[in-house]
DNA sequence: TTGACAACATACTCCATGGTATGTTCAACT
DNA sequence: AGTTGAACATACCATGGAGTATGTTGTCAA
């Protein structure tokens, strides 16, 4: 009889958004590692140590998933620069610590930027099954708006002459390529992951102004 | 009875070389839009109004095309830098050409490209069957070699003062997912699609060597 | 104490898709 | 003129995986 295993099994989430998290978790390592197209859900769910019946009783469908993953790695990214949208510092600073802010996060949240990332250019092709399609438009508007904070960041800075650029589409978009780098190239070693984030943050920094022609020295 | 169509349907390729591109150049564009594993067979038979027995006369299987479009990928792009290597001109001039090279190429073979993106993290995470696994490797030697090319551009053109970086590696990513942008993020306009590509091209030379910290300006 | 319901697990269904087996057409030899 | 084989098309099979229907367990409220 296996009534101790099964009462654990069978543990009662107080809180629903536990479950799902620990869900979106699996789901995001799983969509990372193998992609949206090629991850089964029996694949997710022994991730967790689970089963299908649990996803699907949280989420309707596998797009529905993928979605809310989509829409956690957002806000992760929203949270990580919002607190110095507003700071009252030069815009080089404020610009330079948005920055560091995004590295770090993308870094510490790889696999839900993957998702992110993935879905931005499933809805650039148009991909994804047409009820769901709404929702996803929906959230590639988020990701403009947040987009448009690190815009916002450019040209005050560009009008307080720390920086210098041709087309402001192609600059961003090379920064952001730049800086969301780590999310494909990086993977922390065991052991020293805290220091080496920090060092990795600080280079890609220091390479995402420089593109932009910012001359001046690092603290 | 069709026979007039029939002739045409059933043309004898002379060049077995051109059925086998025409097949590689729709699954190019199918795995760009949909991934490696989202795209069915029919569906790239579809794309170049043919069959699935044709695909698997040429190839043996799905993961077989897929390779042999990642090879000519990287085919094409070492193609496109090699006129430049042996060329007896300042380095950071002849970085500057390899990086313009490279980015016109990766613009027009775009949907190669995107390919050979899929496949280097799909051997990062150890997708792909067994048997093919070790041809995938193979290939991933090559796309080695091909950074090879960049990484001793950039100790040269550091080594005579024009740039300089911190962490090689990093640089060296960073400037790889700067010029590799434009797969993402650019979609040539009808009409105008030569002088754009040069002109975002040569905007993001630009941007790749002020990553490196260079201060000259371009030609 | 006993429903009632949330939170799962189990056991199915059904369809898309990779792969195969076979048929058909044409061109180049002999 | 006939035979052979490359270059396809067509018809089929087997399987994995999304989705569903149903069963089971624990908890709380009345």
């Amino acid at each position: 009889m296996a009534t101790a295993a099964r009462s654990t099994r069978y543990r009662r989430q107080s809180d629903t958004d536990l479950s799902r998290m620990e869900i979106m978790e699996g789901a995001a390592l799983c969509f990372e590692a193998r992609g949206y197209a090629a991850t089964s859900l029996d694949e997710i769910a022994a991730r967790i140590t689970s089963t299908k019946g649990r996803i699907y009783h949280h989420y309707g469908s596998k797009a529905e998933l993928f979605l809310d993953v989509y829409r956690n790695g957002m806000m992760m990214n929203f949270q990580a620069v919002e607190p110095f949208l507003e700071t009252r510092m030069p815009a080089i600073e404020r610009l330079k610590a948005m920055l560091k802010a995004h590295i770090r996060c993308v870094i510490r949240t790889k696999a839900f930027q993957n998702v992110v990332g993935q879905g931005v250019d499933m809805l650039r092709h148009g991909t994804m099954p047409a009820n769901e399609h709404a929702e996803l438009a929906q959230l590639a508007e988020l990701r403009d708006a947040y987009s448009e904070h690190f815009s916002t960041a450019l040209e005050q800075a560009r009008a307080s002459g720390d920086i210098t650029y041709t087309n402001i589409k192609i600059a961003l978009n090379s920064v952001f390529m730049c800086i969301n780098g780590p999310i494909v190239w990086f993977t922390p070693r065991q052991g020293q992951a805290d220091h080496e984030i920090e060092a990795v943050a600080d280079e890609c920094v220091l390479y995402a102004v420089r593109l932009l022609g910012y001359t001046g020295t690092m603290p």
